[in-house]
DNA sequence: CTTTTTTGCGCAAACGTTAGAGTTGGTCGT
DNA sequence: ACGACCAACTCTAACGTTTGCGCAAAAAAG
């Protein structure tokens, strides 16, 4: 890679000082035109750009935020990442995206990287792993030297920095509700057996909208998954359960898409026999046979309220109490809890 | 935000010169034990980390990868940029990733922010926009300084770097013959009215395979799909068309999913009435039904090739002449091209 | 023909870091 | 007693930029 062109070798060049080549490039008037215009030619020759390093470096503030998120190849948080981007470019920031892979380890390294200068602030969602065995040392540590940052999604309550987060309990509500108001008596939750906090939110909303309808509560039709093993199999138990649900609610896309996919295997006619609900709207929603109702997230506008949070408060434009977001998630009915007929 | 620590104030703590406080922390020799071990102590207590921007600045090495990429909201790139991701952080690298939105301008504020300085080098998949306008300049002026770039998918073949593609004509070809061999006579080709150069490699090869089977070419049978309208009734007219196709190639999975979907609208039995195939093997194929076949893309690979060659290229590890990796598409045999029975 | 003002530029510090080249002060050998 | 040597530091330059201040020379004012 050639050498860039600096202020000094344009200052080497025309045998003046690197003060007035800076100078002369932001039109000072401390600069006589001639010079000013020999050295505007020269630089734009040369195709000069200040060094962003160095800006950032000099001025402490590098106009870019870090995001760490769990995992990239999900409609979910794609879509955050496309709000954060939008709003932030809208402001002037630029993002560099980590990915943590849910892994403790690397989200600690992920933080460790971005905010030793990289970065004015952080927006993250907080890696399994972590959630799970509950090491928050390195938000912690960040909080402590007020280094700003805003959680979203999957976040906890214990932190205390801005949050955005969706109301996943109203989540749970909606759909189990919706499922109860089209007449299901045996309603089913298929959830995570980790311990993110959203599945657990969820999980309150079905359980209080059973309350509610004055509907018997049956841990027998709260089922665990366990990623590690085949998703498939331990969803097929469910629908072939001795005594099946006639509807479900999936804590995800891809659990509904997959009970959708066996019910149908099973020769039964969703949402006639069974009807589901999944979370997330994606892609896959749209495209099963019957469309998959579901509780949809609002990827994108939780993404640009993350990065509002995150500049003003980068800004010091935010009040200095910390502010929570809840995004009401919305149930879009498509064909899996109405029937065509 | 609290001032970070620095060797400076870490320095005036113990009355020390700055160099002392950096070699220390270095374990140099050059200084003793004693003050060694007070300076480590201390700035272990205050959790110093030096300045990622000063070590940038001072190496002229940032050990971070530009990626820009036209959507993130899309299976593919996702995959991608997990790709990258993993390479890059194998070999001590950070992603930095930007979206152009399919826009040359942003394309080109995105590359002139990255290469200031705030990156080694850059992976690139080219903006729609750019490859309509064919508005190089920005790519050709990176290349000029032997800036260390490499193109993925979305390549020109006259710019002079290395370049990690799929080939699109062999996809193309595999996804025709595929329906050739399974008795489809009327063979549909869905695809973009934009420029992108993926699109008209995957007719290159769907033309060649028509020829190659002393298939007729007609050009009845290829549609030109307007992005700004509507998709669905577009596709719509393929399915209903006077003479319909029996086998339909769709270029993406959206559009052989919709293609999909209207046709089971329609009372029309896949694969039997009209087997489809789809690019891209997303999510979205999995759960169709029936789901699709597709011409897998092996995102991921890509991502870890376009990071090889590009951190190669940065360490001085590459050849001179530029590299051309070519992916192998496979084609995923599904139910929409085989009949269950 | 001085004094004051203006013009046009250079100097130096600062951001945080590193590494090679000095600079002390002391100990040792002869 | 004097050079050699070593330990334990400090100095300095460098990465690239910005900006307030200083300073000379030229121009304007008296």
């Amino acid at each position: 890679m050639k050498p860039r062109i600096t202020l000094k070798k344009i200052a080497k060049e025309f045998g003046v000082s690197i003060s007035t080549v800076s100078k002369a490039l932001k039109d000072s008037h401390e600069i006589s035109e001639e010079t000013r215009e020999k050295i505007q030619a020269f630089a734009d020759f040369y195709n000069y750009k200040p060094n962003s390093l160095a800006l950032q470096l000099r001025n402490q503030k590098t106009s870019v935020i870090g995001v760490v998120i769990p995992e990239i190849v999900h409609h979910f948080f794609s879509t955050v990442i496309d709000g954060i981007e939008q709003y932030a470019n809208e402001k002037g920031y630029n993002v560099m995206v980590c990915i943590s892979n849910e892994s403790h380890d690397k989200e600690v390294s992920n933080f460790s990287f971005l905010t030793n200068g990289s970065v004015d602030g952080l927006i993250v969602s907080i890696a399994r792993e972590t959630q799970h065995n509950q090491n928050y040392e390195h938000y912690e540590a960040l909080i402590n030297d007020d280094f700003p940052i805003v959680l979203f999604d999957r976040v906890n309550e214990d932190l205390k920095c801005d949050k955005v987060i969706i109301d996943d309990v109203a989540g749970g509500y909606k759909a189990t509700n919706h499922l109860i108001e089209i007449g299901s008596k045996r309603i089913a939750l298929i959830t995570t057996k980790d311990f993110l906090t959203v599945s657990s939110l969820r999980k309150e909303g079905y359980l209080k909208a059973l309350l509610n309808a004055g509907y018997p509560i049956n841990e027998d039709l709260i089922y665990y998954i366990d990623d590690k093993e085949d998703l498939y199999e331990q969803i097929k138990e469910v629908v072939e359960d001795i005594n099946p649900p006639d509807a479900i609610i999936a804590v995800n896309e891809i659990y509904a898409a997959t009970a959708l996919k066996i019910a149908k295997r099973k020769g039964m006619v969703i949402p006639n026999d069974i009807a589901i609900v999944g979370f997330t709207s994606g892609l896959i929603s749209e495209f099963t046979s019957p469309s998959l109702s579901a509780i949809v997230q609002h990827g994108t506008l939780m993404g640009r309220q993350a990065a509002e949070l995150l500049i003003n408060r980068i800004e010091n434009k935010a009040p200095v109490e910390f502010q929570k977001e809840v995004i009401s998630p919305n149930l879009k009915i498509r064909k899996s809890t109405k029937s065509s007929f």
